[in-house]
DNA sequence: GAATTCTAAACTGAATACAATTTTGACAAG
DNA sequence: CTTGTCAAAATTGTATTCAGTTTAGAATTC
């Protein structure tokens, strides 16, 4: 029986989400003994998925010092915004001339056959999962796997802060989550009528109201991680 | 006396270098217990720096079959230069709103004193680390570490094909390097201007006619990197 | 009581050893 | 000549070990 998948892999896949998560929280160090106890693998694994996620910037390093969770500031997470800006403007106006008419069209169904969940769901998560899928999507129909790439690196390391934001609105709004869903539809209209001007403004502003947001939700995020801890 | 660099910055140091000049032919397999009496250490701080390499993208990696150089395909080289397009655009927009007029006054001067050299050099390594310089300081201007981050690793990927570019461009013009300084000095007029379309539309044609070029660059990169080999 | 020094414990850094998997090449069958 | 099979060799995967460094806390001094 051939083993399909690596133990590195596996321990990688569960830091991640624990990184992404802030299951350590910022600037923790991390003790490698204990957690590879935890994820019952031997520490030369763990220091290797370390590293893999050291270059991807969910955790830094210090000589001698060991590894340790990034730290959560309002400036970080703004510059992790702006990038997504970068990233996501041009990954649209590279679908605006490169997408096929099928793939928007695919696109734009997509967001109609998502709308009715859309709309209704409450649960952060879903509603999370549900807006990250359109952006991912979105990104593959500029054909360039590097902003893909990128995105998802991005988003990866946001994700914790969305998710607060989110559950604020959430709150606010009594049990209901904001479906705005026609920003996204903004965009696509754009995209299909090759707009690349209305396409990428639509993206930036959309992206950059989420930005403004993020601040209040980084205060909150950062009360979070430090002060309740069951 | 303390060690100040660890054995895995050493080796992560030396391995950038190798990668970054295709010192690894694209997709070969790289033998782990080779290359580590080759960089003095074993096997363990080598694959740890691997690994970093693999999230940053110059190297690839397969269970089970180990750590291989990147590929070296048009599209790949397409990709990155679109996601430089990306990164760049919005650095520069942003320093348009963002960066003191001091700033920006001192990176035209930069460009006025480089002038000179870049005007007649004709070494392509000193021409690019002069156009990579540039490049640098101007996300710097951004006051974005994560922009900042991003251009430097897709530099570090594709300058390989500039290089080849540059000596290119040489050879044709006779011992003459292209000293395009006008474009840069273009895009810094229009920061100065606090232009933001003047500015990132020079940026974006700017970085576009490099990508024109790269293309014909690749098919030389790639004969060099298969056929010669001393 | 605050600051300092020193020592023991804890932790990280890296080599080694061995298990698991893949690759290679010889050999046989079609 | 091509394809398939199998065992040996090479290579990767990971646990363990020990050396080197940092950290925490007790003891000491002012």
């Amino acid at each position: 029986m051939a083993k399909r998948e690596s133990n590195v892999d596996r321990v990688y896949e569960a830091l991640r989400r624990m990184a992404a998560d802030f299951a350590f929280k910022p600037d923790q160090r991390i003790n490698e003994s204990a957690l590879s106890e935890v994820l019952g693998a031997s520490r030369t694994p763990l220091r290797e998925a370390l590293n893999r996620l050291v270059a991807e910037g969910f955790l830094t390093f210090q000589n001698n010092r060991g590894f340790f969770c990034r730290p959560l500031t309002p400036s970080y997470i703004m510059d992790l915004y702006e990038a997504r800006v970068a990233v996501e403007c041009e990954a649209t106006r590279l679908a605006c001339t490169r997408a096929s008419d099928e793939d928007i069209a695919a696109l734009a169904d997509y967001l109609n056959r998502m709308e009715p969940e859309y709309q209704s769901a409450t649960d952060p998560e879903a509603l999370l999962a549900m807006d990250e899928s359109f952006h991912a999507r979105l990104a593959q129909l500029s054909g360039n796997s590097e902003l893909q790439r990128i995105l998802n690196n991005l988003n990866g390391r946001i994700r914790y802060i969305r998710l607060i934001d989110l559950k604020r609105m959430r709150d606010r709004a009594g049990g209901k989550a904001p479906g705005d869903i026609s920003a996204h539809r903004q965009i696509v209209e754009g995209i299909a009528a090759r707009n690349a001007e209305a396409a990428t403004a639509a993206m930036r502003s959309h992206i950059e109201k989420r930005r403004e947001e993020a601040t209040e939700a980084v205060r909150i995020a950062f009360s979070q991680l430090y002060v309740p801890d069951e």
